[in-house]
RNA sequence: GCCGGUGUGGUGGAAUGGUAGACACAGGAGACUUAAAAUCUCCAGAUAGCAAUAUCGUACCGGUUCAAGCCCGGUCACCGGCACCA
């Protein structure tokens, strides 16, 4: 009989939907639980790409796996539905947003049941489902109610595109992430997170979450932690300026101080008539504010600035008088937004003195002249010098001395700042979860009666944003216009809505429970199903949503929702899969892969078996037309071999040893996503049964071995075998195949001999040899012997099993 | 600039400090075939040699070790992230 995988593949998918082997059994506690997931897609209209198919592939291997080893496996699939592309697709074609995510939905879902993934179907989600966002609407009201959603008017990444606000995790080399069109400053009230108030506690509890290490850096260097102080510097106009210092042992140095050009005293002391140049300053804060965030980095070369002429600042140290700057390398958003200037040690402080000819004083010793080049070192080779008490110390020593003398003469602090900002959470789309606050001129904002979920979005006619930056929901007045839910009286509803972030922040929590109406999911579903065990996703959501969830989970368990401080025991990460050359995908590059077209060429079996042998799961890796050829041959050969197997239920003897080895082998390298090697142990023992043949016994074991990857021609080849007859069940609900370690070693083995560490030959002998009867074998070697011909062994070293060593003089 | 990562045949890639190149792809030779495709068998890092074999080989320089692709120090190149963060 041939392999028609069409035809295979779409009766064993259709055996699936009707018996629903992959089904999740909340609560089971005859087994343990394994909660495998994966990032869920956004359904474009572009369809599922290859680059979806890896990482679901993966983590369909791993739980149709762990389903055969005895688990109860929760593998779901869902869909991230709201955002900007739909809207604009909507826009563009007059279609409503709903039925553009509606088509698109049932083409991604018949593309991720065409390559054969173990979802449990019954729990599918779709975040733009009313049902579904009523949840996160809730989730909304409580961050509010617990004060950590606020409005606020403050400058905001406006992309001039997409007519919206960003989030700074949004824009990327000073452009809009998605459309890449500039991203300029602008001034507006935005709902804002609290998830500043979390960034220490999302630093700690990386310790106790198995992340891979480059995730957890880079969530570490997002969130940006510095220590140091904050130092008090009074000025001549009688206002305190606060800096933020990490080197507070440089005091005595700091000879001037800078102020971000937005910063608060500035506009106080020009309007109390302080500053002689208010022109020039003037200028320079409109030039400041004209400029992009990409205008303000490209920029940075040459640094600017204005003297403040008519107020100086006082060193609380010294009691020295020095000169107030304004400029924009100092940043309002950061620290106080206003710091003190150590040019002798500092490389900014030190380029900035320079030009305008700011003095410099040396405090550390060390380095070269302080005059030709700022001295940096933060460690033990730089000794204080000029600075009174400290003198003598080492920087390391001097930062808890001036600390806590600071700390004595009121003027100071110990403070920890971090990079991380705030969440800007609006935008001023149509297609977002609304914001269920109303505001009311005489009671300010109120939540919406929590009864009242989920509040729709209303119908519109356009989807068209607004030139004056409002939601295109904010024309339906009928919508806008309500009743304070505080005192009854005219209000209005908030308009914008929620980014797309939002959704995506807690849906592997609503996969527990997927149908409940009265709780994002029950209690029962939630410790049992909590945490996620094993969350495979991009590296490019580590800053976003990996971040985003972490903060919500960490709310929900402060207000006793879900039973654990973090959602993901543990987070890997595949590379990406490029083009033929090993470009990036694109469609402007002509060399995208649609997984159609290969599963229609060569099947879904083989499409998911390439991609898991295409390379290192978590490296960048080239697709090659050439290679999937290599695969489908692979599978072929397999069909061959198990059509015709016969006799001897028990593993043959010339096979034994081999089902043993790959047995363990494979089953190392699923845990550890070496899909790649787990294959090619395969490939390596399809090649031993063609060569000496095999029983029924020896098929049975590859078969189970290779349903994670290739599960539909398994099944059939399972079927055809008559194993299906015996057992009464699929190669799906098997137990997978269980190695006998005693049984993974040779009788005799070939081991390597090395004279002077280089190889010479090699010899059989039997397991376990004690050294003197290697050595003996190894001197019959003919090269061997030459090679210590007329020299004498004066140590030999042997590794068991692996090598001998002769060292001889 | 800072933080991660990577560098191995013609190609994708394997190698707990222990026989470098598993497993594939592409290539070559052969078998089957009227022929082609498919399939099967064999060869295949480089250099020299008819060959046995020898030498050299994991980006580069150096070190540790009986033994280094792997560990240590330095250099270069590429990829990813952050970037005037005081």
């Amino acid at each position: 009989m041939k392999y028609e995988f069409t035809n295979i593949e779409k009766k064993w998918q259709k055996r699936w939907m009707d018996e629903k082997p992959f089904a999740a059994v909340t609560g089971d506690t005859t087994k343990p639980k394994f909660f495998g997931l994966v990032e869920f897609p956004y359904p474009s209209g572009n369809g599922l790409h290859v680059g979806h198919a890896r990482p679901y592939t993966a983590m369909d291997v791993v739980a149709r796996k762990k389903r055969m080893d005895g688990y109860n496996v929760l593998f779901p699939m869902g869909y991230d539905a709201f955002g900007l592309p739909t809207e604009n697709y909507a826009i563009k074609n007059h279609i409503h947003p709903a039925k553009v995510t509606e088509d698109n939905i049932v083409n991604f879902r018949n593309q991720l049941q065409m390559l054969g993934y173990s979802f449990d179907w019954d729990r599918e989600i779709n975040t733009t489902d009313p049902g579904y966002y009523k949840w996160t609407q809730w989730i909304f009201l409580q961050l509010y109610k617990n004060g950590l959603a606020y409005k606020t008017s403050m400058p905001v990444n406006w992309c001039t595109s997409c007519k919206c606000v960003l989030a700074n995790e949004e824009v990327v080399d000073g452009g809009c992430e998605r459309c890449g069109s500039p991203v300029i400053r602008k001034e507006k009230s935005q709902w804002m997170l609290r998830i500043t108030k979390y960034a220490q506690r999302l630093i700690n509890d990386l310790d106790e979450v198995d992340f891979i290490e480059r995730v957890k850096t880079q969530q570490k260097n997002w969130i940006g932690r510095s220590t140091g102080a904050e130092v008090t510097f009074k000025s001549t106009a009688g206002d305190d300026i606060v800096v933020f210092t990490t080197r507070p042992d440089t005091l005595f140095g700091a000879t001037y101080m800078v102020l971000s050009p937005e910063h608060e005293f500035v506009k106080k002391w020009m309007e109390a008539g302080l500053l002689k140049n208010a022109d020039d300053v003037k200028a320079y804060q409109a030039a400041a504010a004209a400029k992009s965030d990409l205008e303000r980095t490209e920029l940075n070369k040459e640094k600017t600035g204005v003297c403040l002429d008519g107020v100086k600042g006082i060193n609380p140290v010294n009691g020295k008088e020095i000169p107030i700057f304004i400029s924009d390398y100092v940043l309002s958003t950061y620290g106080t937004g206003a710091i003190m200037a150590v040019p002798a040690h500092d490389e900014r402080d030190w380029e900035f003195a320079k030009k305008f000819g700011c003095e410099i004083i040396e405090v550390v010793a060390g380095g070269e002249n302080v005059q030709e080049a700022a001295f940096t070192a933060k460690d033990d080779t730089g000794i204080m010098v000029n600075s009174e008490h400290l003198n003598g110390l080492t920087v390391k020593e001097a930062i808890p001395v001036i600390t806590k003398w600071l700390e004595e003469k009121g003027i100071g602090e110990a403070k920890v700042n971090y990079k991380l900002r705030d969440w800007v959470f609006s935008r001023q789309r149509y297609w977002g979860e609304p914001i269920p606050m109303i505001h009311c001129e005489k009671c300010g904002w109120q939540p919406l009666s929590e009864d009242q979920l989920p509040l729709l979005l209303p119908e519109v006619d356009s989807y068209e944003p607004t030139d004056d930056g409002e939601s295109p929901i904010s024309k339906i007045t009928d919508w806008v216009n309500t009743t304070c839910p505080c005192c009854g009286g005219a209000a209005k509803r908030e308009t914008d809505t929620m980014p797309q972030w939002a959704g995506s922040s807690w849906y592997f929590l609503r996969y527990m429970d997927a149908h409940n109406d009265s709780a994002l999911a029950s209690k029962e579903a939630l410790d049992y199903w909590s945490p996620v065990d094993w969350y495979n996703g991009g590296m490019e959501h580590t800053t976003l949503h990996l971040l985003y969830s972490r903060f919500w989970h960490k709310f929900l368990y402060d207000i006793g929702v879900v039973p654990t401080k973090e959602p993901y025991a543990k987070r890997t990460s595949h590379g990406m899969i490029l083009g033929e050359g090993g470009e990036k995908m694109s469609k402007s590059r002509g060399n995208v892969i649609n997984p159609n077209d290969i599963v229609d060429e060569f099947g879904a079996d083989t499409m998911r078996t390439y991609i898991m042998f295409i390379g290192d799961f978590e490296k960048a890796a080239a697709w090659s037309p050439n290679a999937v050829k290599g695969c489908k041959r692979f599978l072929d050969r397999v069909w061959n071999l198990c059509e015709k197997a016969e006799g001897g239920d028990e593993y043959s003897a010339v096979n034994e040893s081999a089902i043993h080895k790959t047995i363990k082998k494979v089953s190392e390298d699923i845990e550890a996503m070496k899909f790649n090697t787990a294959i090619a142990a395969l490939m390596a023992l399809v090649n031993d049964f063609t060569a000496n043949g095999c029983c029924r016994g020896d098929i049975r074991a590859l078969l189970l071995m290779l349903s994670p990857f290739a599960p539909h021609m398994v099944e059939e080849l399972w079927e055809m075998n008559g194993f299906a007859a015996e057992t009464g069940k699929m190669a799906c609900q098997q137990a997978w195949p269980v190695y006998d370690e005693s049984k993974t070693v040779d009788a005799t083995v070939e081991m390597a001999v090395q004279v002077l560490g280089k190889l010479r030959g090699t010899v059989m002998v039997p397991f376990d040899s004690e050294e003197a009867a290697v050595v003996e074998a190894a001197l019959a070697v003919e090269k061997v012997a030459k090679a210590i011909e007329g020299k004498q062994i004066v140590k030999t070293i042997l590794v068991k099993n692996k090598l001998v060593n002769l060292i001889v003089k």
